[in-house]
DNA sequence: ACCTGAACACCGTTCAAGT
DNA sequence: ACCTGAACACCGTTCAAGT
């Protein structure tokens, strides 16, 4: 999973002047791997290493030469879609825009493949290029004057709200569509005229991420006027 | 599952005059399949029907005359847990106070049992129960003078933010102590001074609760400057 | 009505044997 | 070094047979 993780270059294979008996060409790679596991939890919402080796052309034990198990699978899947997230540009000088963005960026990467949520809950985030990204996203806290002993708890808040709104789009809207009792006036009221479907995830993934930032600046300035001195 | 679920009375078993040939105590009932199911998840984290079965006393197939499979028992658990959460007290003429209790009785009655989350998180809440506690906070909300259109994204911006917070007590908190490397100074010096443990996630519950809270006030207040109208 | 053991299809993983 | 088929232990579920 390093970054020189490649296929060996022809001129590598064979650097020897007699060229090696020709070998059976390389069928698995880690990363066709996980192209394929990906794109079979996309489909089918699964991951079974039986269906992962057809879908190869392999055979369930050829996996194993290049990954340690399913599980190891999930967790690459989990680091890859982290990698894929840009980290956090602090250029923008108002860190509340900083932050926004990034959380956009890293609830969108993980709300395309919806079904892969499940899979990771039950582990945490372990990535060395995760943590790299953590570090900028406290860099930019401690610039914006946030005490440092809050700024695990603003990332840790930030990160339930992205990862709770992540798993709300792997969920369906049946939930708001059940309904229609005559127990549940209010709810009825305003399912019939609320936003459903992909857009409702969406919508309120973004009004909370607003109301989210917004409280925290409130919170920031009045730490700041509680203690002038942590300005700059 | 509904309210009559209990065991036969006495009285009702043997209401003929000729007693009925004695029968082998009851060894199964739903609740107690729950109990266990519960019990067991809290202690190994993990749910198998054997393991479940050797617990009760009793064999795999047994379970299966009352309750429909281990997918029906792990739903049956999510409406348990959901239906202890005590429903939105109105009583309080703060719409905001009132959410933030309900969240807080929400979030700690997942973070009971840590190890349960993960196995619902496929699963949207589908119980009755729930839905009724849905209807009582968009009342709140309406009584606030919340847009009609926007409860549902408020509703579901809370509960993301709930959700999330629920599955961050129960992964362990490795990814701030793994850290230490020198690329990752701010958030080296930020888990330093940082608290770690349950105490972390307690504590970015409570800080997000209070921000997200703060925000939607902030919208609540913007709306209705914008439409005085709305107002009662 | 409730319980049971045997059986079934499927699962992740290991390993000796091939090239 | 990479691939394979056979084997293993385990899984959720079904069902005919008991009481």
């Amino acid at each position: 999973m390093s970054r020189g993780d490649f296929l060996p270059s022809p001129e590598q294979q064979s650097r020897d002047a007699t060229p090696p008996r020709r070998r059976r060409r390389r069928l698995l790679t880690v990363e066709s791997i996980l192209d394929a596991a990906l794109s079979l939890i996309d489909e089918t919402g699964e991951l079974t290493m039986a269906a992962l080796a057809s879908r190869l052309g392999s055979t369930a034990s050829s996996i194993y030469h290049h990954l340690d198990g399913r599980q190891a699978i999930i967790e690459a899947l989990r680091d890859r879609i982290g990698a894929s997230v840009p980290p956090p540009d602090d250029s923008d000088p108002d860190w509340g825009h900083c932050l926004m963005r990034w959380m956009r960026h890293y609830r969108d990467a993980f709300a395309r493949h919806p079904r892969l949520i499940p899979l990771i809950t039950s582990q945490s985030v372990t990535g060395d290029l995760t943590i790299v990204v953590y570090d900028r996203v406290v860099a930019i806290l401690e610039r914006a004057g946030v005490d440092r002993r809050e700024q695990l708890l603003w990332i840790s808040a930030v990160d339930n709200f992205v990862l709770g709104s992540a798993l709300d789009t792997a969920a369906p809207d049946d939930v708001w569509r059940i309904s229609h009792q005559p127990e549940t006036p209010a709810l009825n009221a305003a399912v019939a005229v609320g936003i459903t479907g992909t857009a409702r995830a969406d919508a309120a993934f973004a009004l909370g991420t607003e109301a989210l930032i917004t409280g925290l600046r409130a919170r920031l300035a009045r730490e700041q006027a509680d203690d002038p001195g942590a300005l700059r």
